[in-house]
DNA sequence: CTGTTAGCGCTTTCAT
DNA sequence: ATGAAAGCGCTAACAG
């Protein structure tokens, strides 16, 4: 069984000095920067931290030096596969500074953001990354009186808190519609869940494209505020459908309602892409392996996870820098599932 | 421009004392209980706080206080889809608590999970959720040393560090072994990537299930250390079929390797599940909406997440307190992908 | 290269 | 219901 004693007060930094017969400073150092004691100071300290076990206290630490080598990051799901790769980006990153990075989970909730935010900052983080330009007023407003940089990630747009890297949501949702018109796809439907700011601004470019060309119609236009699913990819195929029945091609939200359109029009015998065209967004791992593998509109999610950690160290030590919002625009990956002349 | 300007201090409790008539261990506790004081200070100090924009230092609280509300979370992946639901869970479950969840990642990596437990021990966590129980003795030792509890999460199987929730990865492939012979199958195959420890007992249950029977062949099962994607199913498919064309089902190691063998099945004309059963594991949501649905062991995964952090809350102020370990068992979903017999 | 001194901002403990 | 004093464990700043 395991013994908890909180009351057993804890090795400190003390006890490591007596025990190698240096000062409390000296222990402080060798951890640190450990090229400012001698050798031999050092193995001692070692030697003693091992034998007694010492684990330094990050709180005290923190208080002492007034910094911390955590960068927080916000995100508003980590179910959504969208940000995985963001993730892995700012991991890789990360792996090659002192720092380390802590994750907020606000699910999609402003309150829930705001909440998150007020946590990090009590810790006096070294940099914050958070999605999104769309923050309520009281989040930003902390955000810029924040004692740290602050980058915003995933969007493009004007007056960014501090620094931002990310992609336009409303050129990427016009790219796939000017494909699907080169395709020779008239009648485009829109599907879309969740609908946050960002999958707003993707139906605002959908909008946009094809009134320009007088082929908007609004019952086309199928969302909900529910998450984003496979399944549900394949309901609101079923809603659109009803809705629409003209409709010649789909535009999806992303691509696991793309994957689950796909895969409803297998199962009622349409045939993708000579009946529907589907194009879908963020080309996920599984979108071009699907049959007919599905045309998606990439995002540079590594990058961005990547880019704003790199970012942040750029100008963690430079308070005066501040570079440009960083646009890294999409691709739109043509593939069977809209290749109706092909 | 954001002004970062570090010499400034910060706001204290002090300021905020001052600003309310009061003194600071009236602010300290009109913050942390209310209940404590006279409505008209807390209102006092509540209006001072606002003002200055105090923020309290999460680092001078955890010293003097020797507590933090941070319960400590180590997963080997944030892409894997399996481990998303388990977060849910346990979000959930945290959001009735006081108590706010702090993610390490450690990439599958030994050392980096001795990393991050070390870090994560600096900070004096309320208590610490990790997966698995296949830590490096290295990383035991800190977690029995820990003067916090401990869950261990995702497996079953003797002597955990401290407390357990899981199900056991054998015996959930030894039932998609016995679905798969009782639908007629004989020759079964099995395909796996990454190979983590809990990757291996399914491995393990396989071989066992089919020795018992006298079936096993050792050729009909490959495995890769890379990290399970769809692409990599189609690959492994290829793989396993070139070198035992006899195969007649194959048990994949998860869901995302399953759907890739179904789909590169498709592609070569494979009939599903005539020629060719597929099994996969875990149950992911998009599974059931293939073509034909994909069968796979379902396991609890968000009731492991919930779990854990409701076992964390029960034992947290009661150290004595030693529940035995959860197993939740899984539960074999049978679909059309090995409707051999159907 | 090493040590001394003086806090960091908060909470605990004990008074009142 | 409120406050005064003491110190949590560490590091910055300055000596030596």
């Amino acid at each position: 069984m395991k013994e908890i004693d909180p009351k057993r007060s804890a090795v400190t930094m003390v006890d490591v000095a007596e025990a190698a017969g240096v000062s409390a400073i000296t222990v402080s150092r060798s951890i640190r920067r450990p090229e400012l004691v001698s050798e031999e100071a050092r193995l001692r300290v070692a030697a003693a931290i091992e034998r007694l076990g010492y684990v330094p206290d990050a709180a005290a630490s923190a208080l002492a030096s007034k910094r911390t080598d955590v960068v927080g990051l916000l995100v508003p799901s980590l179910t959504n596969s969208v940000f995985s790769e963001v993730l892995r980006g700012i991991y890789d990153a990360v792996e090659e500074t002192p720092y380390s990075v802590q994750i907020g989970n606000f699910r999609y909730s402003p309150s829930g953001e705001e909440r998150l935010i007020r946590t990090f900052l009590r810790q006096k983080p070294a940099g914050m990354i958070v999605a999104g330009l769309d923050q309520t007023d009281s989040s930003r407003a902390m955000l810029e009186r924040a004692e740290c940089r602050v980058v915003q990630i995933m969007d493009q747009g004007p007056a960014p808190v501090d620094l931002a890297i990310g992609f336009s949501h409303r050129d990427g949702a016009v790219s796939a519609v000017e494909h699907l018109l080169e395709q020779g796809y008239e009648r485009i439907g829109f599907m879309g869940a969740r609908m946050d700011p960002r999958s707003q601004r993707r139906l605002a470019g959908f909008t946009e494209a094809l009134k320009a060309r007088g082929l908007f119609e609004a019952r086309r236009v199928v969302t909900t505020p529910a998450a984003s699913t496979v399944g549900l990819g394949g309901q609101l195929l079923g809603d659109l459908l009803a809705r629409a029945p003209e409709v010649d091609a789909v535009f999806c939200n992303n691509d696991d309602l793309a994957a689950g359109a796909l895969l409803e029009a297998a199962r009622r015998g349409i045939e993708v892409p000579r009946q529907l065209g589907i194009c879908g967004f963020n080309d996920l791992e599984m979108s071009r392996f699907l049959n007919p593998a599905l045309s998606s509109v990439a995002t540079p999610r590594y990058r961005i996870g990547r880019g704003a950690l790199e970012l942040l160290m750029q100008v963690i030590d430079a308070p005066e820098e501040k570079p440009e919002a960083v646009d890294l625009g999409t691709e739109i990956k043509a593939r069977a599932s809209t290749a109706r002349r092909g």
